[in-house]
DNA sequence: CGTAATGTTGAGCGCATTCAAGCCGGGTGG
DNA sequence: CCACCCGGCTTGAATGCGCTCAACATTACG
């Protein structure tokens, strides 16, 4: 992934990669308390990260899908501190973290990239701590919708249309709303002409109301 | 900081430090879309991080105290993405990131530290997004309030006592409150026997009541 | 000492939640 | 093929938590 590589170097990366692993719907890449050893590369499904409180609450904490590099909070503690769970089947590069470090010492390219990771994760945590902490139901989802679509575009997909691979309780889960609020905001969207939906299957009709909703009247 | 250095590795950490910088009550240390150009450990002080969207909002995004690094989110665009802003006096070490990456290839155990910042930045935006995702105001504020006090009290303070640097308005930002609630919930603390609280001076009566809060009626 | 910033408290409101009922669609088995 | 079931989804009604608006108190600071 990352450019700029020598030939030499991307045999190195190659190296990296130690394996790779099948993960069926439903099952765990990692959970809670298991020990850190990898990061993974997405190469195909959908990912769910979740973190749990003492008590049974639980916070779903990002959507991951091809291309996107999970496992990162092992690192501090060798322990992971969240699931990844599939949402679909789905099949992962593996990159032991020791390896990574080695080859990042003598690739600085491979260096550079995996802070960049890092800090795009930080950066990404900040806009989800801005929408929990500041944002209404209709600008959740509406920037929940546009992220999706915008991220799906960039791997080929339709700038407006696409499949929701979670459940109205995971969306609503990462919204900070319940199910039922979720559900209703889609209805309203609905009414509003602004989507389509049916079930998991949303059309955008009208991308610029939803960027609206997202930034009301921006006042210029 | 990171253990388990040589002497001459010691040394080469020295040199990581181009500058040491005070920062006045009130200003920023940086600014979203200034240029990236090095992280800085916190020698003394207390910041505030803060993100806005494109409308008037902002959200504060953490509170760093002494020996805390910001400056991650800058990481991944070359320019910062949010704000620093000193809430009391500060001086930080400004440590170019070049100069960074460099020693980091250099010595492990500096790479392995750097690595681990992120990533403990990383899980911590996760707490904040539960807190933000999942809890009701009382929950909010007594997780600040411990989580305060605990790293208040790992550099030496009391665990009991502390003085808030910063406002009703600061907290209620961070916590996606308004600075009414936040005044009113800390009004019933008081009330309830849990904490004194005169303006800024918060002492901590009960710490299990407040840790009661946090994780109701853990369910054994 | 006077002014502005910060904090507290009250009253009423509104948005999201809770609780509840019913619907839809996919899968299974008769 | 249809009947049935179950998880996911939708919708309604009532509740309540946190917000808004407003008045006032307190503190910090020039």
């Amino acid at each position: 992934m990352p450019m700029g590589l020598t030939a030499a170097e991307l045999d190195l990366i190659d190296d990296m990669v130690a394996a790779r692993r099948k993960i069926k719907r439903g099952t765990t890449l990692f959970r809670n308390g298991e020990k850190f050893t990898s990061l993974y590369a997405i190469r195909t499904g959908f990912f769910k990260t979740r973190v749990a409180s003492e008590d049974g609450r639980d916070q779903v904490t990002g959507f991951q899908m091809a291309g996107e590099v999970i496992g990162l909070d092992g690192i501090v503690n060798d322990h992971h501190t969240c699931d990844a769970v599939a949402l679909e089947d789905a099949e992962v590069c593996v990159m032991p973290f020791d390896r990574i470090e080695e080859l990042s010492r003598e690739v600085n390219a491979l260096q550079r990239h995996v802070h960049k990771i890092m800090s795009r994760e930080i950066v990404r945590e900040h806009g989800v701590m801005l929408l929990l902490g500041s944002m209404r139901a209709e600008e959740r989802l509406a920037t929940f919708l546009l992220n999706l679509v915008q991220r799906l575009h960039a791997r080929g997909f339709s700038q407006s249309e696409l499949v929701l691979r979670m459940t109205r309780e995971e969306i609503g889960s990462f919204l900070g709303l319940k199910l039922e609020t979720v559900s209703r905001t889609f209805s309203r969207f609905v009414e509003e002409g602004i989507v389509e939906v049916k079930q998991r299957h949303v059309r955008i009709i009208n991308t610029d109301m939803l960027k609206d909703i997202v930034n009301p009247k921006a006042c210029n």
